[in-house]
DNA sequence: CGTATTAGTTCTATTTTGTATATCATTTGA
DNA sequence: TCAAATGATATACAAAATAGAACTAATACG
């Protein structure tokens, strides 16, 4: 086995962003998610890139939503999960958790 | 803030390869952890030029073993944890973790 | 109207990571 | 002394991460 099903670091963190805002998720608000629970500031430019690399690997599907009638809102594009994108984080979250097993860093709270 | 602490995918896990071998990691013996724990095949070169970025950036630290006296048991080049490595490590996780946090997946057995 | 402003997306360029394979070095066994 | 074995380096390239500018589409407002 190569890598194959594993995902990278940002790969991960934006397909869990939106996993997390279900309907709601297009490029903003995906940004916003992260920025809100990481503390990490991403570029919008990240971002983007990173979900057009999701949906192409089948991890991602993107549609258009609608206009809304507010200054500068114009038609959103929405990404929601996709079954491989599911397997593909939880495949991830296993194989680091393969490898944290049994490990206590000190100063750590919780061995695994 | 921007990435900075986090690691890599890889770096991650060659890392925590390090980490769990404690004084007995070296290139081949930190690719057979991986291998071991995760199932997932790894070529030695991408073993090597890994634990040399963790090196440049501080994470990681190496010195010379000793020749081993067995049929081409040359000198050793170990690897140990740095402090700002076990930080990444955790900071790493502290991210992952608040993205996944109240998410639960379609057939995944324990929501964090 | 028409133009300034805003929200949102795409493009471009570059650096950093990830990866495989081939080559080099050192040691011992025959 | 040279073949075999273990270990490390070198080289080259592909994929992922990243920033920031440019572009688009919508409305507010004079």
């Amino acid at each position: 086995m190569g890598k194959g099903s594993f995902l990278g670091e940002f790969e991960q963190v934006v397909l869990l962003a939106v996993a997390q805002l279900g309907d709601d998720g297009y490029g903003v608000s995906i940004r916003q998610e992260i920025e809100r629970r990481t503390g990490r500031d991403v570029s919008i430019g990240a971002v983007y890139a990173t979900l057009s690399r999701l949906e192409e690997k089948g991890m991602a599907a993107s549609y258009e939503g609608e206009a809304v009638a507010r200054r500068g809102g114009r038609a959103r594009r929405h990404f929601r999960m996709e079954p491989a994108g599911a397997r593909a984080l939880q495949a991830t979250r296993g194989m680091i958790d393969a490898m944290w097993s049994g490990l206590d860093l000190p100063g750590s709270a919780d061995p695994v």
